[in-house]
DNA sequence: ATGAAAGCGCTAACAG
DNA sequence: CTGTTAGCGCTTTCAT
């Protein structure tokens, strides 16, 4: 099988009949061709089956038709399900969607560093990770564009939720269903990768206590490292409390999973005798049934998408921070304390499991 | 912030005295620049903070310094853990890796057609994708290196488990459990992209069950589409069979995952009065305690970047065809079948849930 | 409206 | 060993 030698954009002039500038015009839907001209071009580059080489186009334009998505840890369900919605919006405006994993803070920075000045994108979208002023500097410096998804930064176009808010969602949602002893179970955040969000819905947790005038028993919130297995052991500790807590609100849906589980091994019937709350809808949720705090982890990432290609476009975005709406989804892991309630105002509505 | 004028090699050159040539040579660690030229090279260089352009050295090269990855359905788990392995070894060699995710025919075919010549990849890795003939052709005919991950294919290097094997591996795992009336529930497989890996499992399925003389009950064999809520669904319907089955072979884990939670739907103990065991043994696998086959998912990624690096580099792969190891993972979901188990020979050493 | 020509920044072949 | 030079394939003034 030879290798067949590229068709270049010479070889269609020439087969038009045009010069190579008229051809780059219709390529880049100029309005200043003839339409006749136009047709003979377009049918040149048909019959030679030419494909520009982006590679080329790139360097003269001065830009690459690609942008990087930077992500922490791309296995978590939450940042592939952003992931996705990254990629479905570059490729439909037809750049290459480079990801680059990050799972440490020197990681963080090479893939900065080098995306800054090795044109290797024309812009890049940041996921749930926190950057220094100086890298942005150094971005901004190289033209290379930058969006944020689930982080703020001054000056910098991002999309985030109120975590907050969400978390105050959650726990209002247990606190409504009767419960007063609420636990939370959440990681520290930082991997020295600067996630802030468990802070912020433990932020938004004691304040939805506070308002309902519920004690805030410090006992009844324990941190420690990400995921599903120490968040069961988190939980598992909690039930070991005198008074252990009636209803859990967890970080995200992997931790609520975790701390499900450990209700099962510890016999604890959920919602029965504990009822659980996650965050984020991650598709897993819908399946086993889990009560969460939606966010729109897709579209947050299409959204990024979208409004870097507006930057790259030469356009601008306003206003620079996009604040996505967040919603309670009660399925099937909260209810109303057992027995202790005194009078069940509010009852559970199970979803039906997934048919 | 004024967005500073590049620095170019002529700069370096300039700066440390010598051809751009030097350092060329010195950027792509020639053995043949003299320590002592090299080292000012090295310092102009730094002092100039000089990054090349991947763009330039790509298009003077002739092939980009990416590799590009397709993938079915990026968020799939099994897809994902295979995706990260693929990024990391890819990441290590220094190439970018841009994600095509395909969801139909139409655009895998697209993604392919783009890929074949657009100077877009120097190679790609296909993930659970079957491609025509004409399609390798193509890659090929434009000098794009091809490897395939999870399925095979005459002539093309690819990364595998022996399905089969894994099918009989899952059924006999039960068989020897004591069932005898084993159901397997599974998808149809083929999105319009080929996949197979299903009917090969459930050909496993028939030959364990025929080598133990197990009755082969076509009842207990539910295809359809894929998913975990589908998967539940076709559950549902083998316990209303008049004779149900006392354990399910599902085809993945997410379907596994569906099963499972029909049970505990229907009322039925897992394991007590139904035993299931899936296939992968993705991450929320050992966190649900799901007995599983284990396929090494995100090592399959390393393994087909690897290989296609080494032809990048112009080496070859042999044999083409490379197959990953396959095991069984006695979890929690499985175990000798409940009282009407005559005499229980074997029991299931159910994994402690997650500490 | 369109052709000609000058780069974009780097690699590699070719002298020396 | 190292400098020089000719492309790689396309975009983009600048004329016409």
């Amino acid at each position: 099988m030879a290798v067949s030698r590229r068709v270049r954009i010479t070889d269609v002039a020439a087969r038009a009949g045009v010069g190579v500038g008229t051809v780059s015009r219709v390529l880049n839907g100029s309005p200043q061709v003839r339409e006749s001209t136009r047709a003979r071009v377009l049918e040149a580059i048909e019959q030679t089956r030419y494909r520009p080489s982006r590679l080329a186009a790139g360097l003269s334009r001065g830009s690459p038709a690609s942008v990087a998505i930077v992500v922490p840890f791309v296995t978590r369900p939450s940042v592939v399900a952003r992931l996705a919605g990254v990629i479905e919006v570059l490729d439909g405006e037809g750049y290459d969607t480079i990801v680059c994993n990050v799972e440490t803070p020197a990681q963080r920075d090479r893939q900065i560093h080098m995306l800054a000045s090795g044109h290797r994108a024309a812009g890049v979208v940041v996921i749930s990770m926190r950057l220094s002023a100086a890298q942005f500097a150094e971005l901004a410096e190289a033209g290379v564009h930058v969006v944020l998804v689930d982080v703020p930064f001054r000056g910098v176009p991002h999309t985030v939720v109120d975590d907050v808010q969400g978390g105050m969602l959650a726990t209002s949602h247990l606190i409504s269903l009767g419960h007063r002893r609420v636990g939370f179970v959440g990681d520290t955040g930082d991997a020295g990768l600067g996630f802030s969000s468990t802070s912020d819905r433990l932020r938004g947790y004691r304040r939805a206590l506070a308002m309902a005038g519920a004690p805030i028993d410090l006992a009844l919130v324990s941190r420690g490292s990400r995921g599903f297995a120490a968040a069961a052991d988190m939980a598992l500790r909690l039930f070991r409390l005198p008074e252990p807590p009636t209803a859990i609100f967890a970080a995200s849906d992997t931790q609520a999973m975790g701390v499900v589980s450990a209700a099962e091994a510890a016999g604890l019937p959920v919602p029965g005798e504990l009822s659980v709350i996650g965050f984020d809808d991650i598709e897993m949720a819908a399946f086993v049934g889990l009560s969460t705090v939606r966010q729109p982890l897709r579209e947050s990432g299409a959204r990024g998408a979208a409004r870097l290609c507006a930057l790259l476009r030469g356009g601008s975005v306003s206003p620079l921070r996009e604040t996505l709406p967040l919603e309670v989804v009660a399925r099937r892991t909260t209810s109303t304390p057992r027995a202790r309630s005194l009078s069940p105002q509010f009852t559970a509505l199970p979803e039906r499991a997934p048919p």
